[in-house]
RNA sequence: CGGGCUAUGGCGCAGCUUGGUAGCGCGCCUGACUGGGGGUCAGGAGGCCGUGGGUUCGAAUCCCGCUAGCCCGACCA
């Protein structure tokens, strides 16, 4: 292939896209490699349209060798499947919904489960079937709140999906890790820096889940990592539990007068005055603080939850959604927000600034035991034996040494404290510092929740039918293009890696002699006939300077000028890269080439 | 959905305060020069000034409404 820059469809852009932050935008927008349509769309130029289909190329391999088979979905898709699993509500606004002729509802498809589960329950019976890996390499819609950063985030974007389906649980781990394997094979190529990350599943359901983080300060995503190689989403830490502490000879707890202490500041400040110890100050870290949530439920409950938490911590809403269903009968999806003053006023035990969970084991106020008959749960960091300063449920008094186990009891644990950069990493690898990620990848183990509402059965060994087991794998094709363009690039422009590259070498012709130019159509065409793919810059009558520009800003690996030097015999060729450029005879630069790109 | 900013040739912007023939740079076209880092000169093409209303002899400019876009936040299987 020889693209020749006289006619192929290109305009490069001297300033910035007005309406461009990241560098990847503005980058694939000045080089001609985008245009955007509309917000979140984006056009693909020639040269976005290579890197793309190299991105997808090398995505396919890998997808491919896990045996893995490529199909392809409609992006136009009825309501009626999205109906039966709940998701056409579900989805709510983020979902492009539209009307035929006839009134009929449609949609264009921002996932695509469904119509996976019904094309393999439309297709196979049998347990002799499974497993069966589908891929597809396809647009996804969703009407994004608000698009951003170009590429990154797109109402409009390339995924490729995967979807397995197993007859039991270990196929389904077997897939999973096929799946993870392959895609750490596929950034390795793309050569995207990837972490994986733990993730909670949320309200895709299934029990195991990973993201694909490449870390860069332009990401969305906040996650956490130590230096020991722990890494995971913030709503997925784990905490260390503490040793229960032996109470046996534990101080009985006693009841304090602390007026005007509805803050923990004011609690600590007045515990000093009230009740010094000789251990040191009271701090925010010796006091339990009760936290009373609304937890809106699937069924449209609202639903009171106590959140016990050491008083240096803040409740961290979104850990509290990703690990409370368990705690509730009616699992779904859970939203949060801070209990209002009149949900507090249907609970009159419950004194604002003031709530403990009780005074004795038999005299509990918080938990579904409690005379309160909310769920109490607790941080994990609150053990049996631990002794807390806390609310006594009684305006302007706290009670001191009160003691979990010995003195209250809750009804479960749950990871809902604010992670803090610092906070040891659950295997022991070393503090926690947190960064930032664009998530390229996400596989999940989905279990059974589409094959069971779509109804995908299939016989098994003993002619019984059984309920499929399913996990979903996605790579961002789209943002792929971005976080390459994100991370190889210069002041100058773009600076791909040569797998995913445009073309392999930008030729440049500088001068107006009619031998410059057959020079370089000639080595243009022996490279095009050993397979190697070239940009050949043959506009006649634009400067050097334009065209090194130029060839900067679009970002082919390697960069040849023929100019000056043929008089001498020599061409130039010069690493994108590194910028080095090194003198070479005009008689081997083909086969010097031919050997650099194909090594 | 909250907060901030913006809307004028393809792109980037000025003009608006103080109403009076719509301008600059880049890009594009013609020609000449130049020819290794976005070069020079001359001549061109291209704009319902986001949209609807109002004030006025006259509105890009003043007033009211609407719409769209961008950024921050909320949201984001």
């Amino acid at each position: 292939m020889v693209l020749k820059l006289s006619t192929l469809f290109l305009r490069t852009l001297r300033e910035d896209p007005v309406d461009a932050e990241v560098a990847s935008h503005k980058l694939l927008i000045r080089a001609g490699y985008i245009r955007r349509a509309a917000p979140g769309i984006y056009t693909w130029l020639p040269l976005g349209l290579r890197v793309l289909g190299k991105v997808e190329a090398i995505i396919r391999e890998e997808m491919n060798a896990i045996g893995a088979q490529e199909v392809h979905f409609p992006a136009l898709l009825p309501r009626e499947p999205y109906e039966t699993t709940g998701r056409w509500t579900e989805y709510g606004e983020g979902l492009f919904r539209l009307q035929d002729r006839k009134g009929a509802d449609y949609l264009l498809a921002p996932t695509h489960e469904e119509m996976f589960t019904l094309l393999v329950k439309d297709l196979y019976n049998s347990y002799k079937d499974l497993p069966a890996y589908l891929y597809q390499i396809q647009n996804k819609y969703r009407d994004e709140a608000r698009p951003r950063a170009g590429l990154l985030r797109g109402r409009e974007f390339i995924m490729k999906d995967s979807y397995s389906f197993n007859i039991d649980d270990e196929g389904l781990e077997e897939a999973y890790q096929a799946h993870r394997a392959a895609y750490i094979k596929i950034f390795a190529r793309l050569g995207l820096e990837i972490l994986p990350v733990f993730a909670t599943a949320g309200a895709m359901g299934g029990s195991k889940s990973e993201e694909f983080l490449h870390p860069t300060p332009v990401g969305e995503d906040t996650f956490v990592r130590s230096a020991g190689g722990y890494a995971a989403n913030v709503e997925a830490v784990t905490t260390i539990v503490p040793e229960d502490i032996d109470f046996t000879d534990a101080p009985a707890f006693d009841v304090k007068d602390t007026p005007d202490t509805p803050t923990i500041e004011t609690l600590v400040a007045c515990a000093n005055e009230v009740a010094p110890r000789a251990e040191g100050a009271w701090t925010a870290a010796d006091t339990l603080k009760n936290v009373v949530l609304a937890a809106k439920l699937p069924t449209g409950e609202r639903r009171l939850v106590a959140i016990g938490l050491p008083g240096d911590r803040n409740v961290d809403l979104k850990r509290v959604e990703a690990n409370i269903s368990s705690h509730l009968e009616t699992g779904g999806e859970v939203e949060l927000e801070a209990a209002t003053e009149d949900d507090l006023k249907k609970h009159p035990t419950l004194i604002k600034g003031y709530i403990g969970p009780a005074l004795g084991l038999d005299n509990a106020v918080l938990g579904l035991e409690g005379s309160s008959k909310i769920l109490f749960l607790v941080d994990p960091r609150v053990v049996s034996g631990t002794s807390w300063v806390t609310g006594a449920n009684e305006s302007g008094k706290h009670v001191f040494g009160l003691v979990a186990g010995r003195d209250f009891a809750w009804d479960g644990t749950i990871e809902c404290v604010e992670v803090h950069a610092g906070d040891p990493a659950p295997d022991g690898s070393g503090p926690l510092e947190t960064a930032r990620g664009i998530e390229m990848g996400h596989i999940f183990q989905l279990g059974r929740k589409y094959a069971e509402s779509l109804d995908l059965k299939v016989l098994d060994q003993n002619g019984k039918l059984k309920i499929v087991t399913m996990g979903s794998y996605g790579v961002g094709v789209t943002r792929a293009v971005a976080a390459l363009a994100e991370s190889n690039h210069d002041e100058n422009g773009l600076v791909w890696p040569r797998n995913v590259a445009p073309a392999d070498v930008h030729l440049v012709v500088t001068g107006k002699q009619a031998e410059l130019f057959e020079a370089a159509q000639k080595i243009a065409d022996e490279l095009h006939a050993a397979g190697v793919e070239v940009i050949y810059d043959d506009r006649p009558k634009v400067s050097a300077g334009v065209k090194f520009s130029d060839a900067e800003l679009i970002g082919v690996p390697t960069i040849v000028v023929i100019g000056r030097g043929l008089a001498d015999g020599v061409v130039e060729v010069k690493d994108r890269a590194t910028g080095e450029r090194t003198d070479v005879a005009v008689d081997t630069v083909v086969s010097e080439l031919i050997a650099l790109v194909k090594g």
